[in-house]
DNA sequence: CTGAAAGCGCTTACAG
DNA sequence: CTGAAAGCGCTTACAG
């Protein structure tokens, strides 16, 4: 009765800066501000008659429930960190895709950090993300194992793309797809491989294991072939130590290296695969733009992604003493062999 | 003197679930939780002393501030928005990385947010990201005008790859892109060209101006092809109707096209360059994977990411009436030519 | 089914 | 330079 708008029809919400509170909505419809909270968020604990004026009050005021301050109340900041060491490396396209496509049909935010391959900074910032985070999924991390698990203490964590034992771990299954290359190239009669390896990572050092076991087992020789980085730069700085080990068929840590012997080898006229066969790995973008199209291993970098996150909803759930068993099956994270033309029988 | 530790040795925080408030620090330091406050956020009001013992403390006790008590307080949540409609879309990747990083340096938060190319979808996205956030990066909205404006009106936010009046927009420099690549072509003889067009966007639309007009100024034909999608698919389909239309030269919408149309011509024995040569837009990864390589234009990406950041921080202290002024400078966003193997001397 | 009250952790005038 | 007090918007036992 004071200073109103004359104008009746004019809502109140339209001249105000600060957005509308439970408050507002309490004026306006003369319940209290608990009575709004509960029809808004546990409808089932109010009257239908109660619900409905309340709810259509809140929408013609435009009325969004004020995250800070439910999160200082609940602690739940209805959020999820992914902290990944290169969100331009496309091995991580799909992961994220995936990662924010759960986070959202859930309702809840996703928020992105980025390392730059520094496990220094990947502490930190792992460390001041966790704070203002509901969960966190670590994305290939070369944090120190203690580390990681210093971290998991504080709030629900996912390791996607590494295990560790006694923390939540997304990894897929990488030993099928290694079989199925070396078999390949094996089936095609090369007896001479090298593996082109990667970084110091727990991925590398599984992979190499893994191939050369393999390698072993079917009774041909295995070499391993530093690169000096998982790049195309590194793939194509390599070719003369493969030329000179006499290997006939080459097996990159990535399809990154794997394009830049590709290219190498256009440029020094080894013709491929008639001379020298290469087998990527992870499938990445743009491994089929190559001319021979890139023979490599897919890893279902998106369903690791939508599982991480899923993992992270389950722990939360488990944490409110709520029905865990509703967690959804796991997809099938198995890596899969796709053979393109980049390999093919050994010379003779 | 109650359930404390025997072991004098033990901090507080170790055996606490929750974690350390300034109370904790007051508490310990035997100061006010006001002064614990400041001195840990205006150490300037606080003496030197003082501020001493209780950044130690902070730090022994692992103290972090929780944001959501001081977003409720303040408004600001240090958080800012990205919004894309594809986040696997490579020509993105860029982008999000400098926001991403720029957000970083500035003690902030990037969160991500996908639309699936959905306007409906956006608009609900946006709307919501804004709530929780200081401010919103828009990344090639196809949000109806209006729609932007209103969002515009609630807190500040940046179009990154889109113009409209009286919002702030980040837009490359494409006219110099477009014109060097038509002189480029008609410089190698061609005098028949067609446009691969895009969807119905801003980008697409402002493109085919450009090259219309550029094209007509410089006396040769230009024919608009419609492109199904903007997907390596829609480029493959659509070599029948670039082959009919008689013309030598053709300009894609984007790389993915223009990777498409290659791999057509690959198999249709089409050769490239000598009787078509192809362009394709923004440089994307994998665009000098192909053979030929990809002639193309690079589009800043990067540096628009950064900018939009700049932009929305711009604007946040412009509502605290900061120094605006120390806005750092405009990266150049210009557009610029790549030439690489796809495009040759016009057929004779 | 509904309301009054307390409190989440922090910041910020206001005093001193 | 430092402290007591109020309040940001919401939720949740506790009564009724």
């Amino acid at each position: 009765v004071t200073d109103q708008p004359v104008d009746g029809r004019q809502t109140p919400a339209l001249d105000r800066q600060q957005p509308p509170t439970i408050y507002d909505i309490a004026r306006a419809t003369g319940f209290s501000a608990s009575t709004v909270s509960r029809a808004l968020h546990k409808p089932g604990r109010v009257g239908a008659a109660t619900r409905g004026t309340i709810q259509e009050t809140a929408a013609a005021l435009g009325y969004r429930t004020n995250t800070s301050a439910r999160a200082l109340l609940t602690g739940r900041t209805g959020t999820f960190g992914l902290l990944v060491s290169d969100i331009t490396n496309p091995v991580f396209f799909d992961l994220i895709r995936g990662a924010e496509q759960v986070t959202g049909q859930a309702g809840r935010t996703l928020v992105l950090g980025e390392t730059r391959g520094d496990a220094e900074l990947e502490l930190t910032a792992a460390s001041r993300l966790l704070t203002s985070v509901d969960g966190l999924v670590l994305v290939a991390s070369r944090l120190a194992d203690d580390d990681v698990r210093r971290l998991a203490a504080r709030k629900p964590l996912v390791l996607a793309n590494r295990a560790l034992d006694g923390v939540t771990s997304v990894v897929p299954d990488a030993a099928a797809g290694v079989t199925a290359v070396v078999d390949h190239v094996v089936g095609l009669g090369h007896r001479a491989i090298a593996f082109l390896t990667g970084p110091d990572s727990w991925v590398s050092d599984a992979r190499w294991q893994q191939i050369f076991d393999t390698a072993v087992a079917r009774d041909v020789s295995i070499v391993e072939i530093r690169c000096g980085s998982t790049t195309v730069e590194g793939g194509r700085g390599s070719l003369p130590r493969v030329l000179a080990a006499g290997v006939t068929a080459v097996l990159a840590y990535n399809d990154l290296i794997a394009i830049g012997l590709l290219q190498a080898c256009r440029d020094e006229a080894v013709a491929v695969p008639e001379r020298l066969s290469i087998v990527g790995h992870d499938d990445i973008f743009g491994s089929d733009f190559t001319t021979p199209a890139l023979t490599t291993v897919r890893i279902p970098f998106g369903p690791i992604g939508e599982q991480s996150v899923r993992r992270l909803l389950g722990r939360l759930d488990e944490n409110e003493g709520d029905d865990v068993g509703r967690l959804a099956p796991s997809a099938p994270l198995g890596a899969e062999l796709v053979v393109r033309g980049s390999t093919g029988p050994a010379p003779t």
